[in-house]
DNA sequence: TACATCCATGTAATCGATTACATACCCTCG
DNA sequence: CGAGGGTATGTAATCGATTACATGGATGTA
């Protein structure tokens, strides 16, 4: 592989001239420029990031870490964090945690070795000793979608608790009582805020929960059937089962078509998480939407500040409430597809806040 | 940030011996040993992976280009190649295409700079000077998914030609006759050899195919949808739309709901790619399942055997068809139970072939 | 005792770029 | 003509690790 001294030599200059042209210093004459650029097709040049990376102590790299690669809401997450690096000259690279702490521990060290510029992290539930210490490092860091309890640690999240509100005062306008939720892990602010957010609704509309109608998942779709099991078997099962999200909203629907269950009649749906799919199912699923992208986006700007010396704020976007047809009742054909519309607008619209 | 030589320094020894430690050199007496670790600790030191690869001229890196990380193939794909890769001590790099050729070509060089060790590339559609070129270049190699027509690269894919012909079995069984295609771009393998075995099936099965019942979309939603109105708008619309992938599918279905129309009763679909989803929705879509999971093992086994000088030679692997009800017919509530669980079992005996 | 052997560790070159500083050249102007 | 200044390019140190080779001390053997 050639290396620039190796240009430098066929085009009759020496290596710091090449580094020149690499680097657009203007101080180069055209005709020597033209010379280099010349040597480096004929060679098949291409410029070495990791000796780049060691003299200029910066690789142009992000860290992100995800919950799940599997969970549509990352990947569209990771897209768009994707997207909005490139045009900043980064590139991305993205660590699987799948949910387990030492997984994401390994890829917070990997990329830590890979000295990336800065780190973006979905963290999973638990706090381990390597998370707390990044915090307490001087690597720019955000923490993204989640956070967790006491680390000063800027984030980038969406807030669900307007829509929730929304989502339960449109159960009662349709009869519903007996509402469940099957939350997150107590340990991630997803899950924490979510079950508060709802037990608030609730009360703020008369409406009472009994303990067993909370059960806590794991964001993975195993535990939303299981819990829609252990609901569904209560002696007075609920009206309505609410999901924590999109994974555990699958899991659900395994338990219910199992079953041989019919939704809304016989038990309604909603969902914390939008995926292009819940359109499309029988019925349609009503469902909280979070500006997915929008998140990540801000993620990367939040870092890129950070880079650049300024302060680094956190951000919090509202998620906006989707009703469709799994809560019962919306209506004859042509309501239906307003509703169906409106979703689809909705999500537009959030891509457009851009 | 603490460098080797300061941990040397803390431990009163050379850098040549904390090396040997991070090395695990035998040649190094355990006092020693844990006189380094424990200056690693003190100093909270992290290796430079970059000046290490510098060194070494190895990363440890593989590069992976897939072809759009919002479709559900592609994530499962990136998943089994990264957990593959994992436990060979590599990491993996993700440049997404996003289906297009400039966007490929922008990967491709990035990670050539980053010198990763091996490469893995769903190809787009059109063959960049870029991609021949690098086909051409000493940089372990292998398409995954797709292959490109007249380059000598090993490939890893599955072969959905058997599958394809038990659908049309299946649809002919059913009483259809009237098939359209809606395949990927021509240029790719998955495009053009998807059309060929239906046709070829077709033929088998004594059904006659209107030239204008093989549409050409490109695996995106959009496409799916647009090509779908198409075909319901001719004089003689088919019975049965077999989609090419699982986002054309997702198009499809929205132009099929957006008409009003009812599956199967008034347009049968099927579809390559299958998708967890499939199974939840009214009805459960039959699908062609790849092995995704086991593609992607087997492509990370094919680079690392070209690392280590091994002779890299290409995988097939057969797709599965998975029956469910979007055709048809299949019977009273105890037969669509036992074929969902059917669909599910046979996924299941893929990810067991590892 | 003298010498060979072995083992643990140190010394210094190296990977491929960047960049502060040095230098050589050309132009301008008094 | 010579001093001053600007500009294009070269020289060499540097980033943080790895590793071939050197070294010195301990041990074994004649």
């Amino acid at each position: 592989m050639a290396r620039i001294k190796d240009v430098a030599a066929h085009a009759g200059v020496s290596a710091a001239t090449v580094s020149r042209v690499l680097n657009d210093n203007p101080s180069v004459t055209e005709d020597t420029r033209n010379r280099v650029y010349a040597a480096m097709t004929a060679l098949n040049y291409v410029p070495n990031a990791v000796a780049r990376s060691l003299r200029t102590e910066a690789t142009k790299t992000l860290g992100l870490i995800i919950g799940d690669i599997l969970n549509p809401f990352f990947t569209e997450l990771a897209r768009a964090v994707e997207d909005e690096a490139r045009e900043a000259g980064y590139t991305v690279v993205i660590g699987n945690a799948d949910e387990r702490a030492d997984q994401q521990d390994h890829y917070v060290r990997t990329l830590l070795e890979q000295r990336v510029d800065g780190l973006l992290i979905c963290p999973t539930a638990e706090i381990t000793p390597l998370i707390e210490e990044v915090t307490r490092g001087d690597r720019p860091l955000v923490f993204l979608d989640r956070t967790l309890p006491g680390m000063d640690v800027p984030s980038v999240r969406a807030d669900g608790t307007q829509a929730i509100r929304q989502l339960i005062g449109h159960l009662r306008d349709l009869g519903h009582r007996r509402i469940a939720f099957i939350s997150g892990p107590g340990t991630l602010s997803t899950g924490r805020e979510r079950t508060e957010a709802f037990l608030m609704a609730a009360a703020e509309n008369g409406l009472e929960i009994p303990e067993e109608y909370i059960q806590m998942g794991d964001f993975r779709a195993g535990s939303g059937q299981v819990l829609t099991s252990t609901l569904l078997d209560l002696p007075e099962p609920p009206e309505v089962i609410f999901l924590g999200d999109n994974l555990m909203a699958l899991g659900a629907l395994d338990e219910i078509r199992l079953r041989g269950l019919r939704i809304p009649n016989d038990i309604a749906l909603a969902s914390f998480d939008d995926v292009p799919w819940f359109a499309h199912i029988h019925p349609p699923i009503t469902a909280i939407s979070q500006p997915t992208a929008e998140l990540g986006r801000r993620a990367v700007r939040v870092i890129l500040d950070s880079l650049h010396g300024k302060p680094a704020e956190s951000v919090v976007l509202p998620a906006v409430l989707v009703v469709r047809e799994s809560c019962g009742e919306a209506g004859e054909g042509r309501q239906n597809r307003a509703a169906g519309q409106g979703g689809r607008e909705a999500r537009e619209t959030e891509r457009g806040t851009s």
